[in-house]
RNA sequence: GGACCGGUAGCUCAGUUGGAUAGAGCAUCAGCCUUCUAAGCUGAGGGUCAUUGGUUCGAAUCCAAUCCGGUUCACCA
């Protein structure tokens, strides 16, 4: 891959932070370090472009802000003529303005480059677990956070130079995969997805639901027989053939296994279908069936180690009461492993395979003791990946009635709102006639791009960490903070650039951008200015979103990017420029904007459409 | 009850890890298409940052207590 060309240069930031440094050192004979103070973006109400917050410094110089202002900017021009030209004081806060030869730099170096913000490879490998799917059941937009959360953290840790596996364990075993099982040969009457039409993953679910039906309408009778709420759960027929199900497939019972492997069959067409609608993608598939055993090793070593102890039953447990939580099973008295033995076993196994520098579970907040538990496990195991266990928790996703309940039929489908997505892009698209000339199949792709980018967009702009509420009518405005709004800017900057382009070549002048000498100052209008700034902050917004691993830094980077081309746009002509070198610097401007949305939106994976 | 997470505009969310007069979008109201794509732009109104106290030059941000909401504490996964 291509070395991207600002890593020959800092970024403005750490220039300043180094330059201060130097400058206070030089000026009052101590030593400082970059934490001694603070940089920010300069407040759009003064003048400047980046400030050094002086309070910091007050105490241990002796010296009030102002004679601490005057000193250090005074010193940071004269030792940095070609990066800062001016500077003002305002209360404690020292407002640099950088010169504007350092933005025509980094205009040219970087407007067409696609790798402009991403590192080199570090030599580092981490493995991103998400989706994780059950089989008795279609994706829920629940499942959809989870997916695009996943998929885009991976690409954030490839950007930032990370050599990424992708990775997913299927839950395809166990007593939730016996009930559709069970339902489908009540009910079926020999049925499949292709008799009946349906996509397999829907087929099965169906039957998990008429399972649920029949298990409570049995309930019922039974509790009107006399028994107790407890005794009729255990003894509803249906959930105890359910259970002997399980046991037969433990057991490797052949009419079962068969059955099995034909239901999961049609389950993982069924989410072929839906990941490649929705650009998920894995490296590397783990099933539970292949895993569930796992950990019988580990509870050896940790009964040898002395982490776990054996009960009079032969069950083996783990007491945790000393790090303020409870005591937890790790092993059945039956000799079986439960789930928290068999993921620490897959936590091994993924280590042993890709020797990983870290190990990334995308898993919903439900799950936040487990994992603490799991890892501090690890950790008293003294297995040698436990410290790169990191749970990436996120929310969940809930409407604004409430929490989504399969019962109430309240469930959003993840196949149905994507379909919902592009319906709706289809109709904006048509109301606003702007695509006329596109043939069938363009229109379809335009379709998906703009519905499907609307729905990540939505879903990946909200802080991982927090619940949030999916509101319908909210989630198909194109308008605003919204994946679309972005698309449009991408496609608007396409179209100018299209026409920029004489007898087959871009107008814009391969060479140097012409630096207006003797005036520097007066080269940027605060617009265009707003703009650069803002482009600079790519590779730091792509650093923050891979350590926080957190996607919506990115949206919310790429949108207000997006905001300030679209105020730049309605009030500079770019094609239309007052004189030639203006239109070459807007043409820049423009190209790189569209260049970083591009960057920017393919990390939430997100495509961006050249018209719309 | 214990542990963890959250409470910012009518609604949905930001808030650069303690800095300048707390910001966006939606919704409401008022303007702007003969001009590079109006899925757009400009402006207005809208706030006791849950409450109280503390820390200091300075608090939405840190600490303590209180109130409200959520998750979790299975020989389920």
């Amino acid at each position: 891959m291509q070395i991207a060309n600002y890593l020959c240069r800092m970024l403005i930031v750490e220039q300043l932070q180094k330059s201060t440094v130097e400058s206070l050192t030089a000026l009052f004979s101590q030593t400082f370090t970059e934490k001694d103070f603070q940089v920010n973006q300069t407040k759009p109400e003064f003048e400047g472009d980046y400030t050094v917050v002086l309070f910091s410094l007050v105490k241990s110089l002796k010296l009030s802000p102002g004679d601490i202002g005057n000193k250090l900017g005074k010193h940071l021009i004269e030792n940095n003529p070609s990066l800062f030209t001016q500077y003002n004081i305002i209360k404690g806060f020292l407002n640099l303005t950088v010169a504007d030869a350092y933005w025509m730099e980094v205009l040219q170096k970087n407007y067409t480059d696609v790798c402009f913000g991403k590192k080199q490879m570090n030599g580092k490998k981490v493995m991103v677990e998400y989706s994780s799917p059950n089989t008795n059941k279609p994706l829920h937009l629940g499942h959809l956070r989870n997916n695009f959360l996943g998929w885009s953290v991976a690409e954030i840790f490839k950007a930032s130079g990370y050599d990424v596996i992708k990775s997913c364990i299927v839950n395809d075993r166990g007593i939730h995969i016996c009930k559709s099982m069970i339902a489908w040969q009540l009910f079926a009457n020999g049925a499949t997805p292709q008799s009946t039409n349906t996509k397999g993953d829907h087929f099965v679910g169906e039957y998990y639901v008429k399972f649920n039906d029949e298990y409570k309408k049995q309930v019922e009778e039974l509790i009107t027989a006399g028994k107790t709420k407890d005794e009729a759960e255990k003894e509803a027929p249906i959930m105890k053939a359910t259970q002997q199900m399980l046991l037969d497939w433990e057991a490797g019972k052949p009419g079962t296994m068969e059955l099995w492997q034909k239901m999961n069959s049609w389950v993982y067409a069924g989410f072929d279908i839906t990941y490649k609608t929705i650009g998920s993608d894995f490296d590397k598939m783990y099933y539970e069936s292949n895993t569930y055993l796992l950990g019988k090793k580990i509870v050896e070593e940790g009964l040898q180690k002395s982490v776990f102890n054996k009960e009079a039953d032969n069950s083996v447990w783990i007491d945790l009461t000393e790090d303020g939580l409870d005591k937890k099973i790790v092993q059945r008295k039956d000799g079986t492993s439960v789930y928290m033995t068999q993921d620490i076993g897959l936590a091994q196994q993924k280590y042993e395979e890709y020797k990983i520098d870290q190990s990334i579970y995308v898993i919903g907040d439900e799950q936040n003791y487990h994992m603490k538990v799991l890892k501090l496990i690890a950790e008293k195991l003294q297995l040698p990946n436990a410290k790169n266990i990191y749970h990436l928790s996120y929310g969940m996703v809930e409407l604004p009635t409430g929490k989504m309940k399969s019962r109430e039929g309240t469930v959003v489908d993840a196949d149905d709102i994507v379909d919902e997505m592009k319906k709706v892009a289809q109709e904006k698209t048509e109301e606003l006639g702007k695509v006329k000339d596109f043939t069938v199949d363009e229109l379809t792709t335009l379709y998906h791009t703009i519905g499907l980018g609307a729905l990540k967009f939505f879903l990946l702009r909200v802080d991982p960490k927090k619940k949030m509420i999916f509101n319908p009518e909210e989630s198909i405005d194109f308008h605003g903070f919204t994946g679309p709004f972005i698309q449009f800017n991408h496609a608007r900057i396409k179209s100018i650039l299209r026409k920029s382009i004489v007898n087959g070549e871009s107008s814009i002048v391969s060479g140097e951008l012409s630096v207006i000498s003797g005036q520097s100052s007066a080269v940027f209008l605060p617009l265009e200015k707003e703009l650069i700034v803002a482009l600079e902050q790519f590779p730091t917004i792509i650093q923050q979103a891979c350590d926080e691993m957190n996607p919506s830094a990115i949206a919310i980077y790429v949108y207000n990017i997006a905001k300030i081309f679209s105020s730049f746009y309605n009030e500079h002509s770019i094609a239309n420029a007052e004189t030639e070198d203006k239109k070459q610097l807007r043409l820049h401007l423009a190209a790189m904007t569209a260049n970083v949305i591009k960057s920017g939106m393919g990390l939430l994976g997100v495509e961006v459409p050249e018209r719309m």
